[in-house]
RNA sequence: GGGCACUUAGCUCAGCGGUAGAGCACUACCUUGACAUGGUAGGGGUCACAGGUUCGAUCCCUGUAGUGCCCACCA
């Protein structure tokens, strides 16, 4: 693997894995005066050594003119990192310190002897603490860039266990600056009772020992976040050590660029702001992990410390003897590099060691788009696959894995891994907490699938490694909310539900009722098909959608239409709330709603011609509704599109491994109006109907008065329907409408229900006159937006068309209903 | 401190520069030959607030308030 091989020393996150101990503070100031109430700072370091600012007085090695003190007060959180101080930084402004800077004046560190330089550095606020700031570059991440700046010392005062080190601590400088010289100095004087100690022990040791020396010029108590390790829960620090580094700066720009022109996008769009954000701030990636499992890195240590880089041992062995013997060669004469290089020349195998490291673990799943595909060898999966189509992600690791799959691929493949990175959304509980199995709201997809009963999942979700009054708050929680347990709902329901709440860019709030709901649905649809199924609606070989000749079924074909495009244009824009909302809808309020229940006197009738070809179209659309559901339902569908075979020509393949339907040229205007004047005269007749208290068994006869030839046909071609569906006794032609009537006025025609004796006239007349109030008032609004000339100039036609069409048709309606009106005062 | 979202019916949420939508919940009626895990009808919203842009703003812009999330920092 031929990544930059480049070594940088730099601050790793490392976890210090011991938990904190707890030991008991001794006093121990001397017998000199007491500098500082001793009482009351053991009580202090006792309750709480880590939420407090202590502030040191650090004297300065001399005195120095046009400054009047002879110390430099500082102030620290983590007194124990003092041992580490390279320097102090005052800002380059302040004039309260200019002349320590200016002079080079150094601080003399109490405890340790070492003397260290008073630096400018923008770093540090004058507003802030003292305006002077001790830097410890190894423990802390600012220090560590104060110190490169100023060319401090790099002190590492810790092992990894958190203890401060025995015999003298590390100097890295060298590692860290390149070009400073190892610290060849004297050992720092170290007090023998702060070596070896565990950094909290080490934090009251020294603060005490300052408040000896009269150094302690004071503690206020401060509360600030301190980063703890997710495992082990201890407080964790910035500690300087080796490791494998990846020069991401460079990587980042050829991943940057392919956003920004297009080669991969976000969807949505918005999430390319966080993507840039973090490019355009990387940090070298440090990709050694100090772990037992995962990639081992690939790079040998020669006898000397040198190392190389290869894919395996055998290159590694050519590489370091071909270095070795240059070094032979090449190297000055009598040089220690030429020394070397004669000893090495032709070492063997046993002579390299191994790293120990393994890689990041997201370094190698940023590999995963071609290595999963065969790479590094050319394949022919490799070549077919990739790039891939689309990365389906959450947010939280677009940086994790997300841009380091970008930079991975381009820089291996030379092409971006992804043309499209959805990143959907989070799901969270009905509160919109975050799952987690601390809080106790985890709902587990396999509980709402199959089910779980109360004490199951109260035993689930309380765990004995919560604290007892946790574990109990989250068993009532449990128990109000479930109190009978989960129902399963079955995959569909769930996979459905998702879907449908995946709008882009917004968290997913699940609860029960919505799952139900969507568990209805499925319920809905077997139902329907049970429908089909009972009325021998059998597939039939060549059908052709084109070829209807009944307007109901022109017209469904037509909405099929329409939904396949629907859905599709949904799910090519990753909009799968409106992909599943379509086929809902189309589902449920159309086909179940309406042509279900248009088609049921055709089946019960005997036109066996139009019965034919209704089942034969029923059985179509309910092929594409099944064809078009798989992606959010595919285990009920499978189950109906083999079910159904049983009355139809046999499947040869399953439903996923059918044709997506992409249906063209069914929409019908005709059947489109007919049907629409239909539903919606079957659904005035109902409203009124139910407003006026008729009896629900009771039959009614129509009437039907001012009719013109096209709403007379329509009343004739679907006279059976009208009468089963609005519930009608007959369907007449009337002149007028008859007395003692229940009147509507659906298009130019106004329907009567005589309802005498059965309501009464006096409510039908307030009824009549709120819809004459609700047309004028509709009417006037269109008016009123006509009567501005500045509307009617700059909208567009269509908008303009529409206000007239409110104001003329509103008009007739008005008409109609005052004559309505009249007809029952008469 | 920096950034990103969100605020629409009682609840959960879609939506959109041109008279406001769904599911759940609620009310009434209905066990009608697919379905009561159902049907029919109905009630319910100054689209957070204030300015601005526009012929027109729930939608676009600015600000305010509230809410949530991410990142950083806290000598």
């Amino acid at each position: 693997v031929n990544w930059d091989p480049k070594v940088q020393t730099a601050i790793s996150d490392l976890e210090v894995v011991l938990t904190e101990k707890r030991g008991s503070f001794a006093w121990a100031c001397g017998d000199a005066e007491k500098p500082f109430d001793a009482a009351a700072l053991a009580k202090v370091l006792d309750k709480d050594p880590n939420g407090h600012l202590y502030y040191f007085r650090y004297p300065l090695a001399q005195k120095v003119a046009g400054y009047d003190k002879d110390h430099i007060v500082v102030a620290t959180t983590r007194p124990e990192t003092m041992l580490g101080d390279s320097g102090v930084a005052v800002n380059p402004k302040d004039a309260r310190y200019a002349a320590l800077v200016a002079t080079g004046a150094k601080v003399k560190l109490p405890l340790v002897g070492r003397e260290i330089p008073i630096v400018a550095d923008d770093y540090s606020d004058p507003e802030k603490g003292t305006g002077a700031v001790k830097i410890t570059p190894a423990h802390d991440f600012n220090d560590f860039e104060v110190g490169k700046r100023c060319s401090l010392r790099f002190i590492n005062i810790f092992d990894a266990f958190g203890r401060t080190l025995t015999g003298g601590f590390i100097d890295s400088s060298y590692s860290v600056q390149g070009t400073l010289a190892p610290w060849t100095g004297p050992y720092d004087e170290v007090p023998e009772d702060l070596q070896g100690v565990d950094r909290f022990e080490a934090r009251k040791l020294v603060v005490s020992k300052l408040a000896a020396l009269n150094l302690l010029e004071k503690i206020e108590p401060t509360t600030q976040m301190v980063p703890h390790g997710d495992r082990s829960g201890v407080p964790i620090e910035p500690w300087l050590t080796d490791q494998w580094y990846v020069n991401a700066e460079v990587m980042a720009k050829p991943a940057i660029k392919a956003i920004e022109d297009g080669s991969t996008q976000f969807v949505p769009k918005n999430w390319e702001k966080t993507y840039f954000e973090w490019m355009n701030n990387i940090q070298p990636w440090c990709i050694s992990r100090q772990l037992w499992w995962g990639h081992q890195i690939p790079a040998w240590y020669g006898p000397d410390g040198q190392h190389f880089v290869a894919s395996e041992l055998s290159e590694a062995l050519q590489i370091a003897r071909e270095h070795y013997s240059n070094l032979s060669k090449n190297a000055p004469k009598g040089s220690a590099d030429r020394a070397k290089g004669e000893s090495y020349a032709n070492l063997d195998l046993s002579e390299l060691t191994r790293d120990e490291d393994v890689l990041d673990t997201w370094f190698s799943s940023a590999l995963w788009a071609f290595s999963t595909l065969g790479w590094p060898d050319k394949t022919p999966e490799l070549k077919r696959f990739y790039p891939t189509s689309v990365l389906v992600t959450g947010f939280d690791i677009i940086f994790f894995w997300v841009a380091r799959m970008m930079m991975m691929g381009l820089h291996f493949m030379k092409e971006v891994p992804f043309k499209d990175i959805y990143i959907h959304a989070l799901v969270r509980d009905d509160k919109g907490q975050k799952m987690s199995k601390s809080k106790g709201n985890v709902l587990d997809p396999l509980d709402i699938i199959d089910g779980i009963d109360l004490e199951t999942l109260v035993a689930k979700r309380t765990t004995g490694l919560m604290k007892p009054e946790d574990a109990k708050r989250i068993d009532k929680d449990t128990r109000r909310e479930f109190p009978n347990g989960i129902n399963g709902y079955g995959t569909d329901a769930l996979r459905f539900t998702l879907a449908r709440m995946a709008a882009q860019g917004r968290d997913i709030k699940l609860s029960m009722p919505v799952i139900e709901g969507n568990r209805n649905f499925a319920t809905k649809l077997w139902n329907a098909s049970r429908f089909a199924e009972m009325n021998e609606c059998v597939r039939q070989r060549n059908f052709n959608p084109k070829k209807v000749k009944h307007t109901v079924n022109r017209w469904i074909a037509g909405e099929t239409e329409r939904a396949a495009k629907a859905v599709t244009l949904g799910l090519e824009g990753y909009k799968f709330n409106e992909a599943s909302g379509a086929i809902y809808e189309f589902v449920w309020g159309v086909f179940c709603d309406w042509y279900v229940e248009l088609i049921k006197p055709i089946l019960a009738g005997d036109d066996e011609e139009a019965k034919a070809e209704t089942r034969a179209t029923v059985a179509w659309v309910l092929d594409q509704i099944q064809k078009l559901l798989p992606p959010f339902m595919p285990f009920i569908t499978e189950e109906l599109w083999a079910h159904m075979v049983e009355h139809g020509e046999a499947r040869r393949n399953l439903l996923c491994l059918s044709e997506w339907p992409t249906l063209d040229g069914l929409l019908n205007d005709k059947a489109d109006a007919e049907i629409a004047w239909v539903i919606r005269l079957v659904s005035e007749v109902r409203s009124v109907r139910q407003e006026m208290n008729v009896p629900a068994g009771a039959k009614v006869p129509l009437a039907v008065s001012g009719a013109n030839d096209i709403t007379r046909a329509w009343l004739n071609n679907h006279e059976d329907t009208l009468k089963r569906l609005a519930r009608a006794e007959s369907i007449t032609i009337a002149k007028s409408p008859p007395k003692q009537s229940a009147l509507m006025v659906v298009g130019e025609a106004t329907i009567a229900l005589p309802l005498e004796g059965i309501i009464d006239m006096d409510a039908e007349r307030k009824r009549l006159e709120k819809e004459i109030a609700k047309s004028e008032s509709d009417k006037a609004k269109a008016e009123a937006w006509l009567s501005n000339e500045a509307n009617v100039a700059k909208s567009p036609e269509d908008v303009v068309t529409l206000n007239r069409e409110r104001v003329t048709g509103g008009a007739e309606r008005i008409k109609r209903l005052k004559a309505a009106v009249k007809q029952i005062e008469a």
